[in-house]
DNA sequence: CAAGGAATCTCATATCTTGAGAATCTTGAT
DNA sequence: ATCAAGATTCTCAAGATATGAGATTCCTTG
C-alpha cells in the first residue's frame, strides 16, 4: 500500500490513513460513502469501515441521513480552539471590516506558515462575486499579494529559508517562477511599501496587501485586498494601498504593537539592519 | 494503560490516544511540553513523542519558539471545510448582525447534535462584556435557550430520544434537574413560542431563543439572545422574542424555506412518505 | 562548566491493527 | 411483493506495526 505520507522519519500508520480520510471527506464537496472512501484511499472495506466508526466516536466525521460520510463538527471545535491563540483575528475584525466597506472589495488576513500563507479571516463586500477562498485554506506565498508582503519584510535570512522551501508551480503565466523575479519582486515591494499580485494566482484576479509589523518591526501577518482586475486598477492601488496601511496601523494599536499617538512612522522607513 | 474511550465498540489505540493529545492541548490555555503531555496522558514519553511529531506533520499541532506544543492550523482548516456543509452560517449572519444591533446583546446560532447544542456562530455587540463561549464549542441541551427551542419543536419520538440521552447535570442552583421538569419547561416554550434560559446554565445570565424551522416546519436551528440578567430583564424578554422572531423569519427567506410573500403557510400537511 | 531536566532515538517484543471473507442490511427494478 | 446487486457491518486468526525501556543527545540554569 502506497501512503500519502509527506516527507518525515516519524510514523503511525493508522495516523496517516485517519488522516487521509479526513482529507478525502475535506477535498469533496459531497459526502461518501465507505466503499468510495476505500476505494479511493486504497484501503480495505473493512478497515476504512473501522476507521470511519472510530472517527465518528469521536465526531471526527458525521453520518448523512442516508449513511455518507463528511466531516464532523468536533473539527470546528478544534479548529475554533486553534485560532484562538491568535486573537489577532478578532482584534482585527473591525478594521477589516471598515476597510471592505470603504472599499467594496473582498479583504484578507493572512499569516505566513512555511513557504505557504494561510487564510486566518476574510470579509467580502455586501454584494460581490464570492471569492473561492476558503478561511483556513492557504495558498503558496510566491503568487499572492499577502505572502510577498510579508515575506519582503522577514529578516534576509528567514526571507532566505521560506524562498529555499518555496516550490515555484506556475498558477497562471504570469506567476512568478524562479527565486531571483521573487527577490526582485521583494525588492520592489519594500521600495513602494505594499506588495500587489497582478493576477499571478488566478486569471482576472488583482490583489494588494500591507504587512502587519509586531513591536519589533517583525511581519506577524498581511492585510491584503482581492477583486477582478476591472476594479482593482492599476491606478487604484496607491489609493487601496494607503487604505490598507490606515487599516494595518489601526490592527497595530488594537494589538498593543505601536502607541497609537506615534503610530505614524513610514513601515518602509523602518526596516534596516 | 487505561483508556479514555467513550463507550463504542470499534477502536483504533492510536487514534483514540492521537485525539486525547489534541484534547489536551484544546483544554489547555498554554502550549505544553513533551514531558507534560506524556505524564497527563500516561503515556511514555518515547510514544507521546512519537505521536507529537507525526501529528506535527500534518500540521494537526505545531511548536512554539521554545519547543511547546500547541493546536495546529491544520485544524484550522478542516474545521472550516467541516461547517462550509452548513451554509446557514453564512446565510444567517447577516441576519445576526441586524439583531445584536437592534438588542445591543450577544446573538448565537446553533444545531443540535446528539443531546448538546453546537455554536456555529456568535456575534457580539460593539461594547460588551465579552461572553465566554467560544465558537465551535457546545453546552447541555436541557441548560440553554437554544436547546430547549430546538427540543420544544422536534417530533415527539425525536424529543424523546434527546431527553434520553441527557446526563441532567446541575451547572447553577436553578438549572431544570429532571426529564419531567424538562417537559413541561417544552411545552411551556411551544405555548409562548420561544425559550428561555434564566440562569440555568450560568449565574448572572439570561437568554432567550427561538427555533428556525425548515421547509418540513422542522427545527434545524435556534438563534437566541444572551446577556446579563440585569439587561435582559423579564419585561423585555417579548420585545426580545418579537426581535428574534423577525431574525429568524429572515433567514428562512433566504434559506428557501419559506417563500418572502407567503411566509405563514403552514407547510404541516407536506411531510407525508 | 557542570548538572539536571527535557527531548530524541534505537530496537527487540508482543500488542494491536489488519484484511479476507461471511453475514446482514439497503435499494431499486420488475 | 420479490429478488438481485450493492453497500455496510462483523468476526477472527496472522503478522505487521506500534510500543516503551533505556541510552543518548540537547538545552538550560545555577
Amino acid at each position: 500500500m502506497r501512503d500519502t505520507t509527506p516527507q518525515g522519519t516519524y510514523k503511525v500508520q493508522a495516523l496517516d490513513r485517519a488522516f487521509a480520510v479526513l482529507d478525502l471527506l475535506g477535498e469533496s464537496d459531497t459526502p461518501l460513502g465507505l466503499a468510495q472512501v476505500a476505494s479511493s484511499l486504497q484501503l480495505h472495506k473493512s478497515t476504512a469501515h473501522r476507521f470511519l466508526m472510530v472517527l465518528e466516536r469521536h465526531r471526527m466525521v458525521e453520518r448523512t441521513p442516508n449513511g455518507k460520510f463528511r466531516l464532523g463538527l468536533r473539527l470546528f471545535d478544534f479548529g475554533n480552539r486553534a485560532i484562538e491563540q491568535y486573537d489577532l483575528r478578532d482584534r482585527a475584525q473591525p478594521h477589516l471590516r471598515r476597510l471592505v466597506t470603504e472599499t467594496e472589495e473582498t479583504a484578507h488576513l493572512c499569516i505566513l506558515e512555511a513557504a505557504r500563507v494561510i487564510y486566518l479571516d476574510k470579509i467580502e463586500p455586501a454584494r460581490s462575486v464570492r471569492m473561492i477562498t476558503r478561511i483556513g485554506a492557504s495558498n503558496p506565498v510566491h503568487c499572492t499579494s499577502v505572502g510577498k508582503a510579508i515575506l519582503a519584510f522577514l529578516p534576509p535570512e528567514r526571507a532566505a529559508e521560506v524562498v529555499r522551501r518555496i516550490r515555484f508551480e506556475r498558477l497562471t503565466h504570469r506567476t512568478i517562477a524562479t527565486p531571483e523575479a521573487l527577490r526582485a519582486e521583494m525588492e520592489k515591494t519594500r521600495r513602494r511599501g505594499y506588495a500587489v499580485d497582478d493576477e499571478e494566482l488566478e486569471e482576472g484576479l488583482r490583489c494588494i496587501a500591507v504587512p502587519l509589523l509586531d513591536a519589533q518591526r517583525l511581519p506577524v501577518a498581511a492585510v491584503s485586498i482581492s477583486g477582478p482586475s476591472f476594479r482593482v486598477t492599476a491606478q487604484k492601488l496607491p489609493s487601496i494601498a494607503n487604505q490598507l496601511l490606515q487599516c494595518v496601523r489601526g490592527i497595530s494599536v488594537d494589538m498593543g504593537y505601536v502607541s497609537s499617538s506615534r503610530a505614524n512612522r513610514a513601515a518602509t522607513a523602518a526596516w534596516t539592519a
